[in-house]
DNA sequence: GTATTAACTAACCATTTGGTTAATTTCTGT
DNA sequence: ACAGAAATTAACCAAATGGTTAGTTAATAC
């Protein structure tokens, strides 16, 4: 082999192309930048994927691959609810926090092109979101918290810790923040979060109705 | 005049391009395009607007003038914590229910570019948080609410009200909405989230500790 | 009506961009 | 050592794209 570069080219190629489009999406990256960034001929990145949506496919199946069987797992862990939900937001920013620029790029992509997002997101998030809303609707049943959509509340508590991720150069433009600061203010969330959702859900009026 | 149309060129080169821009993002733009929905001549774009950024700039201006004057003036509204969370919420979700697009637009262009984002927002969006977060503060500190970190509960509130519209397609999918399914779940939250965020927040021993 | 300006068009241009090709180097198995 | 395969490179290509220009038509002023 040529290169002096300990790694392998092709694995050389994603980790730019990750790079770049995370930072970029489809439209805004640059086969070219692509491959300056990997330090290799731009010939290249056609030798090994084929062609720039090829490649970019390949970038996105690594994310979603990355994310979303995890968040399946955690949704559907045996748990009871309130653990579930302190262990569900826990494990899941800090995963987050692991691929910052995931969140944006997903949410991206997925409105620029919801047809090829939902091809290969079906294709990874096969667990459906019933278990959860089952276990919620549970629940609200046996009295343990207050009546509510299970929708709504799933729903909330997965706004609740991505957002700040996608909006995250709002946020520390708004309030402030600097790098350190940021994460800070994350790592505050993982206690943060299930609380204000425990507290919210909770029925104080210990009467179980049924 | 040529054009048969009722509407002035530049207005019809605006909307297209509104149309354009907040659907594909700059990046995924193309001026033929914003001309071809127009109907008018390639051209035109750059009689009116000189440059492709320039026509862009406008566009971003105009969503930004659209909203962000008005959460700056329900943030800084006068009303009662608890009031102004629900006036809040239903009137800033109607306020995106109308422009159901911009979010997924705003954030995208925000990761792509946030220094340019920023020159303009700061120019629309003066009104600093502090007038909130010390309404919050305040509210904490007559035990009217349990204690908090006020920019926490700020950051919740937005999540809960912005993210959905943001990964409106994926909710879709995933709870197997139609258009009009999506436009019924989130009228329900102008009222579930006030409910959701005030049921946690509210002191339920009534004891004020000052 | 005529001159001047504004609005508009078609054709064109330079650059960028994704992609290819033909030739060369490096590896690998025997 | 050597043949064939795999990896790599530089140069090239066609299409797309933002932008321009020179000329035309329509509106406005006088």
């Amino acid at each position: 082999m040529k290169s002096t570069k300990d790694k392998k080219t092709e694995e050389r190629i994603l980790e730019s192309a990750k790079r770049i489009f995370y930072l970029k999406g489809i439209d805004g990256a640059r086969m070219q930048e692509i491959a300056d960034e990997a330090e290799i001929n731009k010939a290249m990145l056609h030798y090994y994927f084929r062609s720039k949506e090829k490649l970019f496919d390949a970038v996105f199946a690594e994310a979603a691959g990355l994310i979303l069987p995890k968040v399946s797992e955690l949704l559907n862990s045996e748990m009871p609810l309130f653990r579930k939900i302190e262990y569900f937001t826990d494990k899941y920013i800090t995963l987050l926090s692991e691929n910052s620029v995931i969140p944006a790029f997903v949410i991206r992509e997925m409105n620029n092109n919801p047809t090829k997002f939902f091809r290969i997101f079906n294709k990874y998030f096969s667990v459906k979101p019933e278990i959860f809303i089952k276990q919620i609707r549970k629940a609200v049943d046996e009295g343990e918290i207050i009546p509510l959509d299970p929708m709504q509340l799933h729903i909330n508590i997965m706004s609740l810790c991505i957002f700040p991720f996608i909006a995250r150069p709002l946020i520390m433009n708004i309030f402030g923040m600097n790098e350190k600061a940021f994460v800070n203010f994350i790592n505050k969330r993982k206690r943060e979060i299930p609380e204000f959702i425990i507290n919210s859900i909770t029925n104080k009026s210990n009467k179980k109705h049924k």
